[in-house]
DNA sequence: ACAAAAATTTAGGTTAGACTAAATAATTTT
DNA sequence: AAAATTATTTAGTCTAACCTAAATTTTTGT
């Protein structure tokens, strides 16, 4: 049996390998897991022992498939419970993220499996991010960075880069959130700030939130 | 914080001081929580560090104020998920406990509330155990065994003494649940049996079997 | 290509929660 | 009430996941 700690570092690794091409290194779990990085190291060898990752001595380490399997089996957990937490349990999708850690680390197979028939299948999180099926399988969209975006062109916005508690209510300020359409009226020059119309309202953000912010166009 | 483990003791102590007076032994809660007395005494010193037991060598432990407490809070929480799987998860309520088990060190009170609201606050489990309130306050019905109700007189089961398992899929082949009206035709003097009608049906039931289960009259 | 800087690993320690075996206290039996 | 039994505690280890400090390897900058 993984201990919880396991858990979080196939996570982690997984994450950080979506990036990169596959390969992950120490520093990068460290700061991620907010472990020292000899920690991460003892770890690695660990995990390397269970075959859930490929270690090479000052290497890095890269998910076997096995590996791959575990952490998207603990990411589905997490996004089917924020999908929960905000769809029955009136949390907002800044306050999920904290609760979903704990709840991801629950093993039953049954408990995920139904509560995904009672969420009725859902096939992505609150933050827009995709949910993978029982099959491990999942579907992200086509999407593109809102700075990416052409001018006038009609997109809806389906995820976030940063998921910050900060950020997040700082989009529900701005009335900006998943399903939300956006278009891109006019692109300053000088600041490269955009002014752009979400959903009813035309309004101005900056290219730092433009860059966190996903459109299918 | 608490470990995981702290809170386990905890739980055990409350449940095992509800049958003596208050005061537990080293081997049962050793017993309960499948560990060696050695172990045992290890935690009862440390639970006595953070005052949540009174703890004299050799004498066993009680709860403090601040103890009852903290287990009530896990009570809680282990009875509310009880509940959900069962109304929302096609749970069957003897295959609750173990999941039960892990949900209830959840930390999030935002979390148990929102739980207790979305059931719209149970008042007892799927095994008729009562579930404290926000306020750590519970009511439990005035219940006898089925053992000590008067011949003919009509009752209704509201809990079970014994949840194991095995128990609760033999109730579940008997038909008999939560809720079911139960009335003793005839006690077999012979052999302490009894004949009773359960329901629609009659049938016959050891006096093991009516020991552990409760009726309201 | 080599020195300096950065990243990574090794060595040795710490803590929480477990354990075994031995010692001690409490309880029961005769 | 003493002996035998049972319960409990103490002493000394173990393991997983962390840590610091020192050593080593890799990368970077010139």
């Amino acid at each position: 049996m993984q201990t919880l700690s396991t858990e979080d570092y196939l996570k982690a690794i997984y994450h950080a390998s979506q990036s990169t091409n596959g390969t992950v290194a120490t520093t990068s779990i460290a700061n991620k897991i907010g472990a020292k990085p000899s920690s991460v190291t003892d770890m690695f060898k660990k995990l390397s022992d269970q075959k859930l990752v490929k270690y090479e001595k000052y290497q890095g380490v890269s998910l076997t498939n096995q590996g791959v399997k575990t952490a998207l089996r603990i990411v589905r957990k997490h996004r089917l419970w924020e999908s929960f937490l905000v769809s029955h349990l009136n949390f907002n999708w800044d306050e999920v993220h904290q609760v979903a850690e704990q709840l991801e680390h629950i093993k039953s197979e049954k408990l995920t499996n139904e509560l995904e028939r009672f969420l009725d299948y859902p096939t992505h999180d609150p933050h827009g991010d995709p949910i993978p099926n029982r099959a491990l399988f999942m579907k992200s969209y086509n999407k593109i960075l809102l700075t990416e975006l052409p001018l006038n062109k009609e997109g809806v916005c389906v995820g976030v880069k940063d998921n910050s508690s900060n950020f997040l209510r700082y989009l529900d300020r701005r009335m900006i959130g998943i399903g939300t359409p956006i278009q891109v009226l006019h692109r300053e020059d000088f600041d490269k700030s955009l002014h752009i119309q979400a959903g009813n309202s035309t309004l101005m953000i900056t290219k730092k939130t433009a860059e966190n912010i996903y459109i299918k166009p």
